[in-house]
DNA sequence: AGGGCTGATTGATGTTTATCAATCACTGCC
DNA sequence: GGCAGTGATTGATAAACATCAATCAGCCCT
């Protein structure tokens, strides 16, 4: 592992509360690896073997079904995926793969459920992080579920234009077609869906955004009353 | 508290394991209540103040958005319910009423937290709570992305056929409105879904629901092949 | 037994979304 | 610069789903 990860790897919320030479002890018997981009970590229905964390890239958590697939989450550096499959000891119920060259590391999933009875502020990370996953998979499914597609596109350009610092200014990271999956849409729906918030306050170049009026975007896209939680 | 309901709350998962002493704590914090039909008992955006016990009768989680609602769990006893919110201190994400006349166990949202930084059993349930919801919520989100209502009826009625004891007929609890929205679709699509589900292999009379070719059923519905989680 | 309620079903119609096909815009490459 | 390749967009059509309206079946009344 190199000087300038680690430090960060250990702010995680997740490993941040505890000891220090517990977490010496997962770091020591973890791998991080390099990998290219496109290609599948693991698989849908395979035995969670790994706690992964992304250090550096970006990696796709998608789910499939009766052929056709969906991406369940983008993940950014540096955070954690798959956590509840590795605690509960159970297969993956999504599969993941590189969007771009990745490093990720390798935590051996029985290490990490050594560490966790053992460290009861690693437990109680856990068990805050598993917390956290919980609402916004409650939100997300309230999301597909009352809401129309365009309303779901208005409401995710709302939460990004918070988390890029409430400039009015959106920047879209992922490819259109990835964004449009993540929605549950087809990519053709996308692009109309921004053609819809063209009357609605919302102003698009490519993948430079702007709210034009935010007013009138949640008159449209009615954001819920509770704000998606702080990690 | 009556004499009967101590013991079968004591067997939940969630409070199964921890100590006796801090058990009857948490018991003797709570209050039994009876409720009648048809009340709510709390809405979104309120703050968590206490994790609900359902002991006895039938109470509905649901999501309202933009107008429109969304059921989003059918609790039935005895389960908690609503733990996320109450873990991390956070206004609820669902409302909740009851269906029928209940009788709930409520547990102060501080008395639980204090009492998982004391226990470890009790953190490490809560945990194990929390990721196996989280896998529930996966499946759940994949389902609605990836099924149309059809389908997701057919799997439905194949998961309660399993618990319910492999017998192929299968008892339908909820009223079919309330099923409807489950399953995110509205009364009179349900209606139809049952009607293609006919030509599936599922014979419907009324609540009772007969499989009477289970090939041709998983054919149509494409069960994951991941088995939900045992609880 | 008759009337009124509630929930389920059925049919007709409209909206939303997906699919199919074509074109456009951009990028990298030689 | 020209040209393939990829992703985004646009238009036409079809499928899935919602909505509206009407009817039906069961149930509780008194």
């Amino acid at each position: 592992m190199r000087a300038g990860e680690k430090p960060e790897i250990s702010q995680l919320p997740l490993f941040r509360e505890m000891g220090d030479s517990d977490r010496e002890r997962i770091f020591a018997g973890s791998f991080l690896q390099v990998f290219p981009p496109q290609l599948t970590l693991f698989e849908l229905g395979q035995h969670a073997d790994f706690l992964h964390v992304l250090v550096d890239g970006l990696v796709e958590l998608y789910a499939s079904s009766a052929g056709r697939d969906t991406t369940m989450r983008i993940v950014e550096p540096v955070s954690s995926f798959i956590l509840a499959a590795v605690v509960t000891d159970m297969p993956y119920l999504m599969s993941a793969r590189t969007l771009v060259a990745s490093r990720i590391l390798l935590v051996p999933a029985r290490l990490v459920r050594e560490m966790i009875r053992q460290d009861v502020s690693l437990m109680e990370a856990t068990m805050r992080e598993l917390a956290l996953g919980y609402r916004d998979l409650v939100r997300a499914l309230t999301d597909m579920k009352l809401r129309q597609s365009a309303e779901r596109l208005g409401n995710l350009i709302l939460q990004q234009e918070l988390r890029q610092g409430g400039t009015g200014k959106v920047r879209l990271r992922a490819e259109k077609r990835l964004l449009a999956s993540l929605l549950g849409m087809t990519p053709e729906n996308l692009s109309r869906a921004f053609g819809v918030l063209g009357q609605h306050g919302v102003e698009v170049d490519g993948a430079q955004l702007k709210i034009t009026d935010r007013a009138a975007l949640e008159a449209f896209a009615r954001p819920d009353p509770v704000k998606p939680d702080e990690h």
